[in-house]
DNA sequence: AATCTTTTCGGGAACGTTGCCATTAGTGTA
DNA sequence: TACACTAATGGCAACGTTCCCGAAAAGATT
């Protein structure tokens, strides 16, 4: 990969390594017969300018950083298909980390941020991080950080959530309204803003239909299928098992339609099933799927569209930071309401 | 984002940049005094080399760029997911660039590569792609390259392939086996490796069983769902409509799945169906979907191995490229074999 | 004719780092 | 005592670009 570079074209004309930078960018104060002469041989021998000595120059490196804890995961493929889109046309680009749920790596991955010089961060918290001090200092240092789904009430910037309590709360009141009356909800990571918030959702809905709280309902598990199998297992071995399942993540709700029907387990008849998830499929189970959809693709273009804010605009401090909170919507499909008909074509 | 340098450490300890930068090295031409004060200072101050810095004067970047068609979809989610495991061990960053199925927005795209200095790249194909000069230009320049899934045969370098043509194969077969007489096969973008090679493996199935060549059960289709229920229509439209079709794709088998059920039409009593997929979720929809697997991670870390042996090995160019086939693997559902029973429950 | 403006260009520093080539002081050798 | 030799360090160029400063020539103004 070899280019050619502004000194080999003033060397080629006979110009001054300025007037050739000059002509390129076509200053005014070049004579337009020697800008054309510069042009053309630019043009001729594809001179493209060396963004690395730019960003030596002008230290920054038109990057920015993104972690999530899993690629691989749809509402995180979604949510960078969002960010590359407005980075995309912002001339960024955008560089890929992943915390795997992990707290440690989520640390290393943030050096690598720094020592790389990107631009700005965006982050989805690892399902292990309690402590954000990794992410403090950054902020501190100045570099413009956007958090978006999971985020942590330690770090004052801009934030960008769904709203998980209003989801929440209307997907739990969908199952009381459709008569159920001992509603398990499966968390994800206690840790997590997403948990918690759902769970103040899960618990509003059932204070404000005066259905008194068990404790042995509420789980909290990991993404890992046998994870999930152990809490259905826990929560059957109840004397009074759950008539549904308010499940707060899209995997937590394909791992327990998995492990009902392995258990033989009616769904929606022996128990009713509600995800909160963005999946396509999510209509093609079987059988398909209630949840709460999360606007994945657009909480991405926000958060960045945010975070270039904070960079455009990092010598002018925002005066106050603030939270997003993008809508979600409840659709009920067949795991939550019997529909034999329909169900047994 | 402030950041110390070596001349700081070196204005701070009154030694010269050199000193500094050797120092920081562990060379054994320093005093070790010397060595430990810096390293002492260096650690205090929390010092980080500037990677721009070296870029500029090494003229790599440390980064690969990786061009999919579109992020938000499982299989390259899961390709990047492998590429980004491998390149995290090597250190290096990656950068993401989607074509949204575009070939403009490819060509863009790989411009973009070479003005960023990116050390190496891996690409699979948009399904608009027909010219592949934009790459050969690149690889005759001696960026190294790998292309993955959908490849080219106009460019010679490492390629990353499942084995389409046995996984069509075998898929096919199995539908002959279990007794459908009239397969069609809906393949993705007529342009694509991926497709090609997938139709010769369905049609060297029919071959060996004897059964002959329908035109008109051959379909070429976007993943929209407009063009998928298009086509699905047109195969019913026939005088004597196929009783099985094999579709090319994860995407276009979900989707024909949404369109039979919406045209009542019954899988896999009426029709069956078989997919191309890494879906995880393929197994929980209704019907479970049977489908030949692509073993997408390893795809991509096999993809991204490859490329670093070139990158490393880049003035020792390899006497021959390879193309490497992974394994696919048929599983069988309940889409394409009735099992009256477990289907009713 | 003398001075002031424009126009058009070149020189050189700077960004952070490395590596080559001095340079100094101290040590050993003939 | 003069010489070579080593250890330890400094100076400087280079990577590619921009930008500030200055300079020369031509034109405009008095």
């Amino acid at each position: 990969m070899e280019h050619i570079t502004i000194k080999d074209i003033a060397k080629a004309l006979n110009l001054s390594t300025s007037t050739v930078s000059r002509a390129l960018r076509g200053s005014h104060e070049i004579n337009p017969v020697t800008k054309l002469l510069v042009m053309e041989y630019a043009e001729k021998f594809n001179y493209q300018p060396n963004p690395i000595a730019l960003s030596l120059k002008e230290n920054k490196s038109r990057s920015i950083g993104v972690i999530v804890p899993e690629i691989d995961n749809p509402f995180f493929s979604q949510a960078i298909n969002g960010i590359e889109d407005i980075a995309y046309n912002k001339g960024y680009q955008v560089v890929i980390f992943q915390s795997h749920e992990s707290y440690e790596r989520e640390v290393i991955n943030t050096q690598h941020i720094t020592s790389r010089r990107v631009d700005g961060l965006l982050i989805s918290l690892s399902g292990q991080t309690t402590n954000v001090e990794h992410l403090k200092n950054l902020h501190d240092k100045g570099l413009p950080i956007v958090l978006f789904d999971r985020i942590s009430d330690e770090i004052n910037t801009h934030k960008v959530i769904s709203d998980n309590f209003e989801g929440s709360f209307n997907g739990t009141e969908h199952l009381i309204k459709t008569g159920r009356k001992r509603i398990a909800h499966i968390a994800a990571s206690p840790h997590l803003s997403i948990s918690k918030e759902r769970v103040k959702g899960y618990l509003a809905a059932l204070a404000k239909h005066n259905i008194p709280v068990d404790e042995s309902l509420l789980k909290y598990c990991n993404y890992g299928l046998q994870d999930i199998e152990v809490v259905i297992d826990q929560l059957f071995a109840n004397e009074t098992p759950p008539d549904a399942i308010f499940t707060a993540s899209d995997r937590l709700a394909l791992g327990c339609l998995s492990t009902l029907k392995k258990r033989n387990i009616k769904v929606p008849e022996d128990i009713a099933l509600i995800g909160f998830t963005n999946l396509k499929v999510a209509a093609l189970l079987a059988p398909s799927l209630s949840t709460i959809v999360q606007p994945a693709l657009d909480m991405g273009k926000r958060s960045a569209e945010l975070l270039f804010d904070l960079i455009e605009n990092t010598s002018k401090l925002p005066k106050s930071y603030r939270t997003f909170k993008l809508y979600t919507e409840l659709i009920v499909r067949n795991s939550s309401v019997m529909k034999s008909d329909e169900e047994r074509l």
